[in-house]
DNA sequence: GTCCGCATGTAAGAAGTTACATGATTCT
DNA sequence: AGAATCATGTAACTTCTTACATGCGGAC
């Protein structure tokens, strides 16, 4: 579903295009709000096409396509904007290999933890590099916002967990946190 | 991959267990971490135990079959934990949502930011109830922290766009708006 | 003429979702 | 006896990834 959204929010806000030019939105504009590649995109433009939500508006060289949203891709994306609420994801390798940090020993959990925090800083940097969000006012210019603040919001998560991770861990070995992982992996035996 | 990291974590963590045992799992601890249902566990637990990387150390009533990790199965996971740098999900129903937004006008837009709001204000609640955790340093503890920031970060998120909106939207009708994104729609024509 | 970027597609496979299917045990 | 829960599986479908395949047009 989301596809389709993301594919008649560009035509919708940047008016017509082809696949070949929505396949490029999707890596500069889009890249950190929503991934597709062009096998994805052509076929999924075929179908909407036939579903009546957008159509062929003219056709250049090389078979370029120029496809324009319809009065019906308008209203299915009003739809969803009005009326669907995301959640966020339930699949998060961030999250599950922090779940799973409590399994190394402290030294080797603080290394993960560095590094993460390193690749959290690293998007953070490459966020900026896009622009000034409260300077973009237009489109993507809130997600580029959010974008920064969960970079820099998990970066704080990293340094606050190391410190905590030192402060439990200094000169104790594996025995405390296996202790620890008994203990609170949930209520079961 | 993430989805047999999860399974090999649960097993090492929490020692020996049958498919149905980590069903629940994946239903309760790590329910906001990764989500996966019988019908993908039991076939991976198959995959994984033809591989090495777990075994059948019993058979219970009904058929039951409890799963231990192998050797293999720890350095398999070890190896993930050490070696592997995740990154954020690269498709965001909320970014898209957030980037989409400017095509609304003003009223709707803060209607949606308001819901989404409303939204990230209960699953910081749910988070909370699943207990305080500073005080769960073992599994779990570091991913809850992690989601409860993440949380209350997309709450101010929400309530800065929303009062960003209604500055510049004020007293105006969808004509800004418009305005602003065909200047913002990156560079393009 | 050949290389590069434009431009579109298909195919095979992995991952995930939803629904179907079945049988054993325990509780009331 | 009937209902609920335990326990495992398969099938069909959607979504996403990676690779294969082809042809046009401009630059050098």
């Amino acid at each position: 579903m989301s596809l389709r959204i993301a594919l008649l929010g560009l035509l919708s806000a940047s008016g017509p295009a082809s696949g070949y030019d929505l396949t490029k939105k999707f890596e500069t504009s889009l890249a950190h709000v929503w991934q597709a590649g062009h096998s994805q995109i052509y076929p999924e433009l075929a179908k909407m096409a036939a579903e009546g939500l957008i159509t062929v508006e003219a056709e250049g060289s090389r078979g370029r396509k120029i496809y324009t949203i319809t009065p019906e891709g308008r209203d299915e994306l009003h739809r969803w904007l009005m009326g669907y609420t995301p959640s966020p994801s339930p699949r998060s390798e961030i999250a599950l290999q922090a779940y799973l940090t409590p399994l190394l020993e402290p030294r080797e959990a603080v290394a993960v933890l560095e590094r993460m925090g390193a690749s959290f800083a690293a998007r953070l940097r490459e966020l900026q590099k896009l622009g000034d969000p409260s300077k973009k006012s237009g489109y993507g210019g809130y997600a580029l916002d959010l974008g920064i603040r969960q970079a820099r919001m998990a970066m704080e998560w990293a340094s606050d967990t190391i410190a905590h991770l030192s402060a439990s861990g200094t000169g104790t070995d594996r025995a405390e946190g296996a202790a620890d992982a008994e203990g609170a992996a949930d209520s079961e035996g």
